[in-house]
DNA sequence: CTCATCTCAGGCTGACTGAGATCT
DNA sequence: CAGATCTCAGTCGGCCTGAGATGA
């Protein structure tokens, strides 16, 4: 057996976490950043992926087009395509149809650091559903899936809880 | 092109991010964050139903277990016991086997108040799940738990990247 | 005038790091 | 002495709000 003079041991989470949802997405969600940072090369590159495939994707986007894609706010944006810029990794161009949008294209630098962080992410995937079979994959993604694209339709508004007494 | 009126549709997500469970895992606990404050009379009270039903499911314990247990930073879970001490839903006790400890125990009260926030999380994990069958559910909930126990187990650590270039 | 877009400034929270005092 | 526990202080990123300037 493990000799692991183990300082500290886990400490094995209550059943009422271990069964609860929100819980269970906080943990993986913090477990997933983590893991995807330790395989990048900077921190803070995690939205750099997302913009980047996103414009690979379906081309040229305003930066509120991209925001409502990505649902990172618009205000964090600035910063995020003020970095993409300096890299040369994506080019801010007004665009002609609508003076107010600035047109963001990615660049043949960026084509390049996005297949780069296409696999280190990957891999951090790898570790991330390490005990699941392929099939166990493709059925948490689906479900993963179906939830994020009700809430994402539904607006990030709290939804109205019904007539319930605001206690 | 698009001579879109709408004021501000959604705009769908890349594909590449919505087959990425690092991602999906990230959106759904914002949203879960989101939807349980919602519910929750006070915010911050997140740290305190895990305290609570820790301390309830298993009775007393040092802030130190209940850190590793619930994978709380041992600093943070200072204010929180600071809180339910002051709100008279738990009390610091010294423990009389090891000194350097504080033996945390729920009180009549945090029981009431435990109950109260049992139902409303209940309530948010329902908007949460509310596009899923029941037995999807169990499903979901069974793949999350396989996750997350796997990582729990394996400590926090970003457990050695194989002998990859840092590059 | 109303609305959308981009930008900047600031606040808030949760997750984390580091250090010190106490005790085993 | 090494190691665990509790506490405090401070940092950092994500998420949010508000406001201003420009333009549709």
């Amino acid at each position: 057996m493990t000799i692991r003079p183990a300082p500290s041991p886990p400490g094995d989470p209550p059943e009422r976490l271990r069964r609860l949802p929100s819980w269970l997405f906080n943990r993986l969600a913090g477990r997933s950043n983590r893991l995807v940072g330790a395989h990048l090369d900077r921190p803070g590159r995690r939205a750099d992926y997302a913009v980047l495939a996103s414009l690979e994707e379906s081309g040229p986007a305003s930066q509120a087009e991209l925001a409502r894609r990505l649902a990172i706010d618009r205000g964090d944006l600035v910063g995020v395509i003020d970095r993409l810029e300096d890299d040369g990794l994506a080019v801010r161009r007004p665009d002609r149809n609508d003076r107010r949008r600035n047109a963001i294209t990615i660049t043949a630098a960026g084509r390049r650091i996005l297949a780069d962080l296409q696999h280190d992410i990957e891999a951090a995937q790898e570790e991330l559903l390490a005990p699941l079979e392929p099939a166990q994959r493709e059925t948490l993604v689906a479900l993963l899936q179906t939830l994020v694209d009700h809430h994402h339709a539904a607006g990030q508004e709290p939804e109205e809880i019904g007539g319930r007494p605001r206690r």
